[in-house]
DNA sequence: TATTTGATATATAATTTATAGAACAGGGAG
DNA sequence: CTCCCTGTTCTATAAATTATATATCAAATA
Protein backbone atom coordinates (compact mmCIF):
# COMPACT_ATOMS: atom_id res chain seq x y z
CA UNK A 1 0.00 0.00 0.00
CA UNK A 2 1.17 3.44 -0.96
CA UNK A 3 -0.31 5.08 1.97
CA UNK A 4 0.31 4.39 5.53
CA UNK A 5 -1.30 6.12 8.57
CA UNK A 6 0.95 7.08 11.95
CA UNK A 7 -1.30 6.84 14.46
CA UNK A 8 1.09 8.29 16.95
CA UNK A 9 0.89 11.90 14.91
CA UNK A 10 0.14 15.04 16.46
CA UNK A 11 -1.47 15.56 12.67
CA UNK A 12 -4.87 14.60 11.87
CA UNK A 13 -5.49 11.51 10.15
CA UNK A 14 -7.43 13.10 7.34
CA UNK A 15 -4.65 15.44 6.93
CA UNK A 16 -1.72 12.71 6.50
CA UNK A 17 -4.07 11.44 3.94
CA UNK A 18 -4.69 14.23 2.07
CA UNK A 19 -0.68 15.35 2.31
CA UNK A 20 0.42 11.93 0.95
CA UNK A 21 -2.08 11.94 -1.49
CA UNK A 22 -1.07 14.91 -3.22
CA UNK A 23 2.85 14.14 -2.41
CA UNK A 24 1.93 10.80 -4.84
CA UNK A 25 0.29 13.24 -7.77
CA UNK A 26 3.72 15.23 -7.15
CA UNK A 27 5.48 12.67 -7.54
CA UNK A 28 3.89 10.77 -10.58
CA UNK A 29 3.18 7.96 -8.88
CA UNK A 30 -0.83 8.96 -9.03
CA UNK A 31 -1.92 10.20 -12.42
CA UNK A 32 -4.74 11.97 -13.66
CA UNK A 33 -8.09 9.32 -14.62
CA UNK A 34 -6.16 6.82 -11.65
CA UNK A 35 -8.90 5.85 -9.27
CA UNK A 36 -8.55 5.62 -5.41
CA UNK A 37 -10.24 3.03 -3.17
CA UNK A 38 -13.53 3.87 -2.11
CA UNK A 39 -13.94 5.56 1.04
CA UNK A 40 -15.02 2.56 2.62
CA UNK A 41 -12.16 0.44 1.16
CA UNK A 42 -9.92 2.67 2.36
CA UNK A 43 -10.75 2.92 5.36
CA UNK A 44 -9.89 -0.67 6.01
CA UNK A 45 -6.93 -0.60 4.04
CA UNK A 46 -6.09 2.28 6.24
CA UNK A 47 -7.61 0.60 9.87
CA UNK A 48 -9.43 3.90 10.25
CA UNK A 49 -12.67 5.31 10.31
CA UNK A 50 -14.86 5.94 6.44
CA UNK A 51 -15.77 9.67 7.85
CA UNK A 52 -11.97 10.12 8.45
CA UNK A 53 -11.16 9.09 4.46
CA UNK A 54 -14.50 11.14 3.39
CA UNK A 55 -13.24 13.71 5.32
CA UNK A 56 -9.59 13.84 3.22
CA UNK A 57 -11.80 12.87 -0.12
CA UNK A 58 -14.00 16.33 0.43
CA UNK A 59 -11.08 18.29 1.01
CA UNK A 60 -8.94 16.82 -1.71
CA UNK A 61 -12.06 17.56 -4.00
CA UNK A 62 -12.52 21.21 -2.85
CA UNK A 63 -8.97 21.85 -3.38
CA UNK A 64 -9.24 20.56 -7.00
CA UNK A 65 -7.12 17.26 -6.85
CA UNK A 66 -9.97 14.64 -6.89
CA UNK A 67 -13.23 13.99 -8.98
CA UNK A 68 -16.21 12.28 -6.76
CA UNK A 69 -18.62 10.66 -8.73
CA UNK A 70 -21.34 8.16 -7.24
CA UNK A 71 -20.80 5.62 -10.40
CA UNK A 72 -16.84 5.66 -11.06
CA UNK A 73 -15.44 6.08 -7.02
CA UNK A 74 -12.82 8.97 -6.57
CA UNK A 75 -10.28 9.86 -9.58
CA UNK A 76 -8.00 11.55 -9.29
CA UNK A 77 -8.07 15.08 -11.27
CA UNK A 78 -6.22 18.07 -11.13
CA UNK A 79 -7.79 20.85 -11.49
CA UNK A 80 -5.70 24.57 -12.27
CA UNK A 81 -8.16 26.57 -12.46
CA UNK A 82 -7.42 29.68 -10.87
CA UNK A 83 -3.28 29.67 -11.15
CA UNK A 84 -3.00 32.90 -9.78
CA UNK A 85 -4.89 32.10 -6.25
CA UNK A 86 -3.08 28.57 -6.60
CA UNK A 87 0.26 31.33 -6.19
CA UNK A 88 -1.11 33.38 -3.62
CA UNK A 89 -2.02 30.29 -0.95
CA UNK A 90 1.91 29.22 -1.96
CA UNK A 91 3.33 32.53 -0.93
CA UNK A 92 1.17 32.44 2.14
CA UNK A 93 2.44 28.94 3.12
CA UNK A 94 5.99 30.14 1.87
CA UNK A 95 6.25 33.30 4.11
CA UNK A 96 6.20 31.46 7.51
CA UNK A 97 9.11 29.25 6.20
CA UNK A 98 11.42 31.89 4.89
CA UNK A 99 10.45 34.14 8.16
CA UNK A 100 11.44 31.13 9.91
CA UNK A 101 14.79 30.30 7.96
CA UNK A 102 15.93 33.97 8.13
CA UNK A 103 15.25 33.93 11.71
CA UNK A 104 17.48 30.88 12.01
CA UNK A 105 20.24 32.37 9.62
CA UNK A 106 19.44 30.33 6.65
CA UNK A 107 20.77 32.44 3.38
CA UNK A 108 19.05 32.95 0.67
CA UNK A 109 21.18 30.91 -1.33
CA UNK A 110 20.74 28.27 1.15
CA UNK A 111 17.00 28.20 0.38
CA UNK A 112 16.79 28.78 -3.30
CA UNK A 113 19.25 25.06 -3.22
CA UNK A 114 17.13 23.35 -1.04
CA UNK A 115 14.11 24.52 -3.69
CA UNK A 116 16.21 23.82 -6.82
CA UNK A 117 17.12 20.30 -5.44
CA UNK A 118 13.54 19.65 -4.57
CA UNK A 119 12.28 19.84 -7.72
CA UNK A 120 14.71 17.79 -9.53
CA UNK A 121 15.04 15.38 -6.82
CA UNK A 122 10.81 14.96 -6.30
CA UNK A 123 10.48 11.39 -5.50
CA UNK B 1 0.20 47.43 18.91
CA UNK B 2 2.22 45.21 16.59
CA UNK B 3 0.40 42.01 16.95
CA UNK B 4 -3.29 41.09 16.44
CA UNK B 5 -5.38 38.24 16.69
CA UNK B 6 -8.34 36.96 14.10
CA UNK B 7 -10.75 35.58 16.25
CA UNK B 8 -12.34 34.44 13.46
CA UNK B 9 -9.42 32.26 11.80
CA UNK B 10 -9.36 28.65 11.71
CA UNK B 11 -5.38 29.04 13.07
CA UNK B 12 -5.15 28.52 16.67
CA UNK B 13 -4.61 31.96 19.13
CA UNK B 14 -1.39 30.90 20.07
CA UNK B 15 -0.85 29.55 16.96
CA UNK B 16 -1.03 33.18 15.25
CA UNK B 17 0.66 34.61 18.13
CA UNK B 18 3.81 32.98 17.52
CA UNK B 19 3.60 32.96 13.96
CA UNK B 20 3.52 36.89 14.17
CA UNK B 21 6.17 37.04 16.85
CA UNK B 22 8.27 34.88 14.60
CA UNK B 23 7.53 37.38 11.71
CA UNK B 24 8.25 40.49 13.69
CA UNK B 25 11.96 38.74 14.40
CA UNK B 26 12.46 37.86 10.52
CA UNK B 27 11.15 41.48 9.72
CA UNK B 28 13.85 42.95 12.14
CA UNK B 29 10.94 44.59 13.65
CA UNK B 30 11.67 42.81 16.98
CA UNK B 31 15.61 42.57 18.19
CA UNK B 32 17.63 40.44 20.11
CA UNK B 33 16.99 41.86 23.86
CA UNK B 34 13.71 43.28 23.29
CA UNK B 35 11.27 42.70 25.98
CA UNK B 36 8.10 41.19 24.99
CA UNK B 37 4.81 42.37 27.36
CA UNK B 38 4.33 40.07 30.18
CA UNK B 39 2.32 36.89 29.67
CA UNK B 40 -0.49 38.92 32.02
CA UNK B 41 0.09 41.89 29.67
CA UNK B 42 0.07 40.69 26.49
CA UNK B 43 -3.15 38.49 27.30
CA UNK B 44 -4.90 41.43 28.40
CA UNK B 45 -3.83 43.75 25.32
CA UNK B 46 -4.71 40.97 22.57
CA UNK B 47 -7.95 40.51 24.55
CA UNK B 48 -6.63 36.59 25.36
CA UNK B 49 -6.68 34.05 28.13
CA UNK B 50 -3.34 34.48 30.17
CA UNK B 51 -2.63 30.96 29.31
CA UNK B 52 -3.20 31.06 25.52
CA UNK B 53 -0.14 33.54 25.38
CA UNK B 54 1.79 31.44 27.88
CA UNK B 55 1.36 28.76 25.70
CA UNK B 56 2.62 30.34 22.76
CA UNK B 57 5.70 31.83 24.52
CA UNK B 58 6.57 28.41 25.63
CA UNK B 59 6.50 27.83 22.33
CA UNK B 60 8.65 29.98 21.52
CA UNK B 61 10.98 29.41 23.84
CA UNK B 62 11.06 25.66 23.08
CA UNK B 63 11.81 26.81 19.36
CA UNK B 64 14.83 28.83 20.26
CA UNK B 65 13.17 32.76 19.45
CA UNK B 66 12.58 33.57 23.31
CA UNK B 67 13.99 33.33 26.75
CA UNK B 68 11.96 33.75 29.81
CA UNK B 69 12.64 34.51 32.80
CA UNK B 70 10.82 35.43 36.82
CA UNK B 71 13.21 37.95 36.84
CA UNK B 72 13.76 39.81 33.14
CA UNK B 73 10.43 38.50 31.95
CA UNK B 74 9.89 37.37 27.99
CA UNK B 75 13.20 38.69 25.79
CA UNK B 76 13.82 37.55 22.15
CA UNK B 77 16.88 35.49 22.04
CA UNK B 78 17.54 33.69 18.44
CA UNK B 79 19.15 30.49 19.36
CA UNK B 80 20.62 28.36 16.56
CA UNK B 81 22.42 26.00 18.19
CA UNK B 82 21.41 23.18 15.82
CA UNK B 83 21.55 24.31 12.37
CA UNK B 84 20.93 20.73 10.65
CA UNK B 85 18.10 20.18 12.43
CA UNK B 86 16.62 23.32 11.43
CA UNK B 87 17.30 22.56 7.91
CA UNK B 88 15.75 19.51 8.14
CA UNK B 89 12.88 21.33 9.70
CA UNK B 90 12.29 24.17 7.21
CA UNK B 91 13.08 20.70 4.12
CA UNK B 92 9.79 18.55 6.09
CA UNK B 93 7.65 21.88 5.36
CA UNK B 94 9.21 22.98 2.35
CA UNK B 95 8.42 19.52 0.65
CA UNK B 96 4.36 19.76 1.06
CA UNK B 97 4.55 23.30 -0.61
CA UNK B 98 6.72 22.34 -3.57
CA UNK B 99 4.36 19.09 -3.91
CA UNK B 100 1.53 21.36 -3.92
CA UNK B 101 2.97 23.57 -6.66
CA UNK B 102 4.11 20.75 -8.36
CA UNK B 103 0.78 19.56 -9.01
CA UNK B 104 -0.89 23.17 -9.59
CA UNK B 105 1.68 23.18 -12.50
CA UNK B 106 4.21 25.98 -11.06
CA UNK B 107 7.83 25.97 -12.24
CA UNK B 108 10.70 25.65 -10.65
CA UNK B 109 11.78 28.61 -11.98
CA UNK B 110 8.72 30.49 -10.90
CA UNK B 111 8.98 28.64 -7.15
CA UNK B 112 12.83 30.26 -7.25
CA UNK B 113 11.56 33.92 -8.24
CA UNK B 114 8.83 33.69 -5.35
CA UNK B 115 11.67 32.83 -2.75
CA UNK B 116 14.06 34.92 -4.34
CA UNK B 117 12.10 37.81 -4.08
CA UNK B 118 10.50 37.04 -0.72
CA UNK B 119 13.85 37.55 0.67
CA UNK B 120 14.87 40.71 -0.59
CA UNK B 121 11.02 42.33 0.28
CA UNK B 122 11.03 40.67 3.83
CA UNK B 123 9.09 43.17 5.16
C1' DT C 1 -32.39 -7.72 -7.29
C1' DA C 2 -28.37 -7.18 -4.62
C1' DT C 3 -24.38 -4.55 -4.09
C1' DT C 4 -21.50 -0.58 -4.15
C1' DT C 5 -20.91 4.33 -4.57
C1' DG C 6 -20.48 9.04 -2.24
C1' DA C 7 -23.24 11.70 0.84
C1' DT C 8 -25.61 12.65 5.04
C1' DA C 9 -27.55 12.37 9.72
C1' DT C 10 -27.06 11.28 14.53
C1' DA C 11 -24.45 9.89 18.46
C1' DT C 12 -20.46 9.23 21.36
C1' DA C 13 -15.70 9.56 23.10
C1' DA C 14 -11.17 11.61 23.17
C1' DT C 15 -8.34 15.40 22.33
C1' DT C 16 -7.34 20.17 21.64
C1' DT C 17 -8.22 24.89 22.42
C1' DA C 18 -9.49 28.71 25.28
C1' DT C 19 -11.01 30.43 29.33
C1' DA C 20 -11.12 31.20 34.56
C1' DG C 21 -9.31 31.38 39.10
C1' DA C 22 -5.88 30.24 42.29
C1' DA C 23 -1.46 29.54 44.08
C1' DC C 24 3.71 29.16 44.06
C1' DA C 25 8.74 30.68 44.30
C1' DG C 26 11.97 34.14 42.73
C1' DG C 27 13.17 38.70 42.33
C1' DG C 28 12.63 43.92 42.27
C1' DA C 29 11.04 48.30 44.27
C1' DG C 30 9.31 51.00 47.93
C1' DC D 1 9.96 43.61 55.32
C1' DT D 2 6.13 44.36 52.44
C1' DC D 3 4.01 44.78 48.05
C1' DC D 4 3.97 43.74 43.48
C1' DC D 5 5.14 41.50 39.23
C1' DT D 6 7.41 37.59 36.93
C1' DG D 7 6.87 32.87 34.72
C1' DT D 8 5.03 28.51 36.09
C1' DT D 9 1.79 25.22 37.60
C1' DC D 10 -2.61 23.32 39.17
C1' DT D 11 -7.56 22.47 38.78
C1' DA D 12 -11.81 23.20 36.40
C1' DT D 13 -14.94 24.21 32.72
C1' DA D 14 -16.78 25.00 28.04
C1' DA D 15 -16.38 24.79 23.15
C1' DA D 16 -14.45 22.98 19.05
C1' DT D 17 -12.11 19.46 16.55
C1' DT D 18 -11.09 14.78 15.57
C1' DA D 19 -12.22 9.99 15.19
C1' DT D 20 -15.29 6.49 15.65
C1' DA D 21 -19.84 3.84 15.13
C1' DT D 22 -24.42 3.06 12.96
C1' DA D 23 -27.66 3.96 9.84
C1' DT D 24 -29.85 5.64 5.84
C1' DC D 25 -30.33 7.62 1.14
C1' DA D 26 -30.32 8.01 -4.08
C1' DA D 27 -27.77 6.73 -7.96
C1' DA D 28 -25.42 3.51 -10.51
C1' DT D 29 -23.87 -1.10 -11.57
C1' DA D 30 -23.36 -6.03 -12.07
Amino acid sequence: MLIEIDFNSQEAIYVQLRNQIVMLIAQNRLHDGDSLPSVRNMATQLGVNMHTVNKAYAMLRQEGYLKLDRRSGAVISVEIMDKKNEMMKINDYMQMIVAQAICKEISKDEMLRIVDEMYDNFF
